[in-house]
DNA sequence: CGGGAATATCTAATTTTCGGATATTATCCG
DNA sequence: CGGATAATATCCGAAAATTAGATATTCCCG
């Protein structure tokens, strides 16, 4: 469970999409099939194991039903990035 | 000058990081120095070679000044992804 | 406890990214 | 125009990240 990827924001970001995810009663593999990827895609996103690039980011936002600009107001509060 | 990385959002993304660069008459190289990277780094992207990822996206955001959420919104524009 | 569903982790092959150098293109000015 | 200089694009090998896919672990509920 050793996260590589360390950086408040980033850090905001992943919780953020885990939080989304769970409150749109989805699990990892229903996203994963949405966007068209292994469960294992998803886990490393939320486990913090890969960054995420903008473009997936819309993505994940339309499997999971959320506005982007959320998750990057979520990040954003974190000054110290 | 072979674009590599394609889709409609991520060029969508790319030209506008080059608009707002250049509205904020920085050179490629001024803002490669505020993120303490190299010019052909802020180059890679602008000419589509490489991906963005969201940490970056805020960080470029700071260094030239736009709000990112902009940039998503823009992005959201083209449907199809 | 037992079993299935959900999530996390591992691995090897491939792809990206990196710093750094260099080449190309654009701009300015005498 | 010619040539200097600034700006941008491209190239390289090394290092790091991502991938698909499999497997292990954890969670949850009867």
């Amino acid at each position: 469970m050793s996260r590589t990827l360390q950086s408040t924001r980033h850090d905001a970001l992943r919780l953020f999409l885990i939080e989304k995810r769970k409150k749109a009663g989805l699990t990892q593999a229903a996203v994963a099939a949405k966007l068209k990827r292994y469960q294992s895609f998803v886990a490393s996103i939320e486990t913090g194991q890969r960054k995420v690039d903008v473009v997936q980011l819309i993505a994940l936002a339309e499997a999971i039903g959320f506005d982007p600009r959320e998750a990057i107001k979520r990040m954003m509060a974190n000054k110290d990035d």
